[in-house]
RNA sequence: GCGCCCAUAGCUCAAUUGGAUAGAGUGUCUGACUACGGAUCAGAAGGUUGGGGGUUCAACUCCUCCUGGGCGCGCCA
């Protein structure tokens, strides 16, 4: 639809700008607000103004005569409003032709090419492996595998990764958490630092290591035992992270453990990479990159005074080996919280040759949870947090992902999980799964009564109802809508218009009957709410929400 | 102190990336099938888009200042 109007427009304008003789503006086009202004609109001729220096009416003018004269046969007409708006409705032939194209090719039509293949990474949740996932993540898990899912479905080539940080403090301190859980387990009184981790896990992993290895650390002090223990204990919650995940319709192509970037000498190798294009100096003893030579406001160490590397370094190294890979766009996912870490990972990027708009960062912002309307205060090291876990155990994965993808990512969000759990209208996830569920039911029922219904070869001429043409319109949208949130990688596109498009159905639901005795008209509705079904299912899938033919 | 993000209907959030009369859901009020799933539908009320100034054909959107909130600012990860 949106490729039809643009060649028309293309086509009237370059046959004017002989005349003309100037660049062309791109041209864009738009659903109006209004319904009654027409099906879609062009904003093209108020962008000429300034380059013809003509008043914008004068120069739709001239515009409409052109495609007037060209005859495309698409309109029903062409009206010129408001300061310069060019607005086109369709003929209802044009707007059955897009229905019958939809049930011809079903999922296909639905898709695009306009990621050609290329190749792109999208790294998301990648929590620390000290814990159980919190809410928070779920978020960013939620709307990462969505993100991926539209890509992919864009043409994109598209790699999930998870990426580990296994290399750092925060596993010693784990580990140290629970050596002392261990041994107060057995009754040796040991001290429990104050920044260890609390919470209930932790003595959990230290009953299962007891349960497996018996009293054999017991006598054992932290430095002859501890490494043990913290790989063991991280390796455990690893593999409760990924079940969680899984649990959640969440999988990765793949995991990338920091500690082996380490191992493989990668880090060293990035490092030395850097010196070499000059951008490594030292100073006090530690090592630096001139992180300000890009966009940054300050050099960041990258080889701390002991010798050690910084985690920035490792993450150098991490983001090197995304683009070793062939990767040529990279998209990191991350809590808000990071944010002043962008700069730094775009010099790094920078100073590896990868072109700004080739990296992109998507903010998640903070989940707040309420209980009964009271929030719940979160704090990891206390050990004080819901889990993604039970909110999957209590409140379920389908609504749990449909409520994180209707807030845009980078805006707080209210999260309560009374309201959540009701089974009610409050839960705009029931509204789009209902209208899935009431088309499969009238299939069920039509083939009850013998209906025999093949959608390719169906007569649509007998939908004319407002309500229909109002419906087909909703899914010939679709494509515009899904291109939109794939460019501006935003997910809750999708879910803003499913609801749109459950509502318009609904609403033509209950105004005209879909089964009557008139086969050919049956038929034609049957076909239509066909169409309903694939865009709803399509758009379903790509969110991770499941399409339940009974509810 | 410096930087980033947010502020839209009573509440939770959208607004096609600068477009037309700012929209949904929920809550409140009024209504709807002896038919295909009432987890539905129709209608009403609800706004100076936190405030001032600016940029232009056009500003919720961009710039600037102010107010109020969140988050960053480590040789932690």
């Amino acid at each position: 639809m949106k490729q039809d109007i643009i060649y028309i427009i293309r086509k009237a304008l370059d046959s004017l700008n002989t005349e003309w003789g100037i660049a062309l503006p791109d041209i864009e086009v738009e659903v109006p607000r209004d319904e009654t202004m027409g099906d879609i609109a062009t904003t093209v001729a108020m962008r000429l103004t300034k380059l013809l220096k003509k008043p914008p009416r004068k120069i739709a003018e001239e515009i409409v005569a052109e495609i007037a004269m060209q005859q495309p046969g698409y309109f029903e007409n062409i009206e010129i409003a408001g300061p310069g708006f060019i607005n086109f409705r369709f003929k209802q032939e044009y707007i059955l032709k897009g229905l019958q194209s939809l049930l011809e090719e079903e999922h296909s039509s639905l898709r695009s090419d306009i990621g050609k293949g290329a190749k792109i990474q999208v790294e998301f949740v990648s929590a620390n492996p000290t814990g159980p996932l919190h809410i928070g993540h779920g978020r960013g898990a939620a709307v990462g595998s969505a993100l991926c899912n539209i890509l992919k479905a864009a043409g994109f080539d598209v790699q999930k990764e998870f990426y580990i940080n296994d290399a750092g403090l925060q596993v010693k301190l784990l580990g140290r958490s629970v050596y002392a859980r261990y041994q107060q387990l057995l009754g040796n009184n040991v001290p429990f630092s104050e920044d260890g981790y609390k919470g209930d896990y932790v003595e959990d992993i230290a009953k299962d290591i007891h349960e497996r290895e018996g009293d054999k650390y017991l006598n054992k002090t932290y430095e002859e035992c501890g490494e043990l223990i913290s790989d063991y204990a991280y390796k455990m919650m690893l593999a409760n992270i990924s079940t969680d995940l899984k649990d959640f319709g969440v999988e990765f192509d793949r995991w990338q453990s920091e500690k082996e970037l380490h191992e493989q000498g990668k880090v060293e190798n990035a490092i030395n990479t850097l010196r070499s294009k000059d951008l490594i100096y030292e100073k006090d003893g530690a090592v630096w990159f001139s992180s300000t030579r890009f966009e940054d406001d300050k050099d960041r160490v990258v080889r701390k005074q002991d010798g050690e590397y910084t985690y920035f370094a490792s993450d150098i190294c991490y983001h090197k080996d995304k683009l070793d890979r062939g990767f040529d766009t990279i998209v990191d996912i991350w809590g808000a919280d990071h944010h002043g870490y962008i700069p730094r990972i775009r010099s790094v990027l920078e100073a590896f040759d990868l072109p700004k708009e080739k990296f992109r960062v998507i903010l998640i912002q903070m989940v707040s949870l309420l209980r009964h309307g009271v929030p719940v205060q979160m704090s990891k090291r206390a050990g004080a947090f819901i889990t993604l876990r039970e909110v999957i155990d209590e409140v379920g994965p389908d609504i749990t992902k449909f409520i994180f993808l209707t807030r845009k990512a980078d805006s707080q969000l209210e999260f309560d999980i009374d309201v959540a759990k009701e089974q009610s209208a409050e839960n705009p996830v029931f509204y789009v799964q209902y209208a899935f569920a009431r088309i499969s039911s009238l299939f069920r029922q039509a083939e009850g009564k013998g209906v025999q219904f093949t959608p390719a070869s169906v007569d649509l001429s007998a939908l004319k109802e407002d309500e229909e043409i109002l419906l087909i319109k909703k899914l010939l949208l679709y494509p515009m809508v899904f291109e939109g949130t794939a460019l501006a990688c935003e997910p809750h596109r999708i879910t803003y218009y499913l609801q749109e498009l459950a509502g318009v159905f609904h609403a033509y639901y209950y105004k005209h009957r879909i089964i009557s005795d008139d086969n050919g008209l049956t038929l034609a509705r049957l076909s239509l709410c066909r169409g309903v079904k694939i865009v709803l299912d399509e758009g379903l899938k790509l969110l991770g929400v499941s399409a339940p033919e009974r509810m």
